[in-house]
RNA sequence: GUCCCUGUCGUCUAGAGGCCCAGGACGUGGCCCUUUCAAGGCUAAAACACGGGUUCGAAUCCCGUCAGGGACACCA
């Protein structure tokens, strides 16, 4: 790939945004807005990496931002567990929920007044609409839409019609939401920090919700309002945006603010190119600090996902990619995310960097620590005859992987296609399961069977086998509120991904379900 | 499907027209070291997506094709 940034206009200097960033003389400040949505995730650090280098490099402010606008899905546990392990990795930030800061609340849910006003400045200049459309009608516009091939989008009913009208309708009971007015024609442009620029036709612009019937903004909205007002000059975030953006820049435009400067990083992927995935990785950051990587060692990683030094060098703590970060060394191809160098770099930091006294307060503060231990002693006391029989027993609280074996997971009655399916379910329930006490492990777990109308007796023992890679444990749930939400789902899905492997139907075991 | 982004070994990448019959690292194979296993050393296989231009010269610039990805929500 060769860089060609800028290049297209004439006598201009290559790659002008990133000499002379869009903002010019303000200092830099830039965010990392997490949505607390679920685990704290992989792609939140490569993001903060890139963003916090930039800002430090130059004297800037990094900044923390909670994007809590999706009501349903946000919670404050998962914030908590977003900032700790961030902090974990090594980030700090100059303002946000938990360290204040002159642009306070850092959540948006605090922040709807401004929202709400900024949105109603909006509707008053003609830059956006109250929309009263029912959730049917938009179904329905959107069904004609597509058995006709059209693209899928909003038709602007309500922006042709009588704004008192559609006013009287919310006010009257009917749910309402503000719409983005887009101009239908022309085109939106800008400049991308990484890519040179962008340009989009305004006609396949939809009109974009930015308040939403529950009073709360979306993120469109809220981001544009919050980045203004907390005075980001850069905004580095995944390429996923990159479709978004005539959104965003259409609505600084509508405020009359000046743009922040974009660069859309190349997304972390799986192995089969796809986006990256708790379904194919693991990406939850916990899952990382309890499997025994170290936190430099996944930000060595992280910055080696395309990023190079010049020196070509491999081993680089986060100072040092501060120091040597340099935007037009990111390379645009997405990288995949593949754990075996995460692998390597992690052995070479044990062995490096690590002391025998630090690897030895490292294991017990995290296998061996007392709380960890008291919970399994709790365990296991009763079943143990001699101490040096626990290690026996109790290997699996302390094993990365537990191999079972594979060809005891199947079901009565079931094909290996149906079990994996089932299986494959029974993870997506462990995933949302944030409350992982015993009690309600078992509730999960009994609930689920009983939905899918299998023998709570067969799955739980092949559960059992799964997690723990034996058949005789410590009662099922204890043991797995113990061993953790990560290490139960990352163990099951091992053994979904051994069942899988296993030679299609073995020698007339199952039938037909 | 439409729009947008991207395309160098299996993977992360170096490469800014001659330094490149393409370099490094992970992984894989072999050999050495070694009581074992690692680590370490040496070594091998392994890539410029394809087709047209431009140029004395293209991995590098332009166009097209193909491929991959992303987005098309009252999720972010």
């Amino acid at each position: 790939m060769r860089r060609q940034r800028g290049s297209r206009i004439p006598g201009a200097p290559l790659r002008p945004a990133m000499t002379a960033p869009a903002p010019a003389s303000k200092p830099v400040k830039v965010r990392i807005a997490p949505s607390p949505t679920g685990d704290p995730h992989v792609g939140t650090a490569y993001i903060s990496l890139f963003n916090y280098a930039f800002a430090k490099q130059r004297g800037g402010k990094f900044l923390l931002r909670i994007e809590d606008t999706d009501r349903a899905r946000s919670t404050r546990q998962s914030e908590e567990a977003i900032l700790a392990s961030l902090r974990w990795l090594g980030f700090t930030w100059d303002e946000g929920p938990d360290v204040g800061g002159p642009s306070a609340p850092y959540r948006q849910s605090e922040r709807l007044p401004i929202y709400r006003e900024h949105v109603e400045q909006l509707v008053a200049a003609g830059k956006a609409y109250w929309c009263s459309c029912t959730e049917e009608r938009l179904a329905a516009v959107r069904k004609e839409q597509m058995a006709r091939k059209q693209n899928p989008g909003y038709d602007r009913h309500c922006r042709t019609r009588n704004p008192a009208e559609v006013r009287a309708e919310i006010e009257a009971g009917a749910t309402g939401v503000v719409r983005l007015a887009v101009p239908r024609e022309g085109e939106t442009v800008f400049n991308d920090l990484l890519r040179g620029e962008i340009r989009f036709a305004n006609a396949e612009i939809d009109d974009q919700v930015l308040l939403k019937s529950d009073g709360y903004p979306t993120y469109h909205l809220a981001n544009i309002v919050d980045d203004h007002l907390m005075g980001i000059t850069h905004v580095l975030r995944g390429e996923e945006w990159i479709t978004s953006t005539p959104k965003h820049v259409l609505l600084y435009q509508a405020f009359g603010w000046e743009m922040p400067a974009f660069g859309h990083l190349p997304l972390l992927r799986n192995a089969d190119k796809s986006k990256v995935s708790k379904r194919k990785n693991p990406v939850s950051l916990s899952y990382f600090r309890e499997a025994g990587y170290l936190p430099e060692a996944l930000i060595n990683f992280l910055g080696m996902m395309a990023f190079t030094f010049e020196d070509g060098r491999e081993m680089f703590s986060l100072k040092d990619f501060v120091e040597n970060f340099k935007l037009e060394r990111i390379s645009l191809g997405g990288p995949v995310f593949d754990l075996a160098k995460l692998r390597w770099l992690n052995a070479r930091y044990l062995r490096e960097r690590t002391s025998d006294a630090e690897w030895v307060a490292y294991l017990k503060d995290r296998l061996f620590q007392d709380e960890y231990l008291t919970r399994i002693v709790q365990l296991v006391r009763e079943r143990v005859e001699k101490s040096e029989d626990f290690v026996a027993y109790a290997d699996f609280f302390f094993k990365g992987d537990v191999t079972p074996p594979a060809a005891e997971l199947m079901l009565k009655d079931c094909s290996k296609k149906a079990v994996v399916v089932l299986y494959e379910e029974l993870v997506e329930k462990v995933d949302t399961c944030f409350d992982f006490s015993a009690s309600n492990v078992e509730a999960m777990m009994r609930h689920f069977c009983e939905q899918k109308g299998v023998s709570a007796k067969d799955v739980f023992a092949a559960v059992r086998l799964m997690v723990t890679g034996k058949k005789a444990t410590p009662p099922l749930f204890e043991t797995m509120s113990v061993l953790g939400r990560e290490r139960v789902r990352t163990r099951i899905r091992a053994a979904i991904a051994a069942l899988k492997a296993l030679p299609e139907q073995p020698a007339g075991e199952a039938k037909k379900p």
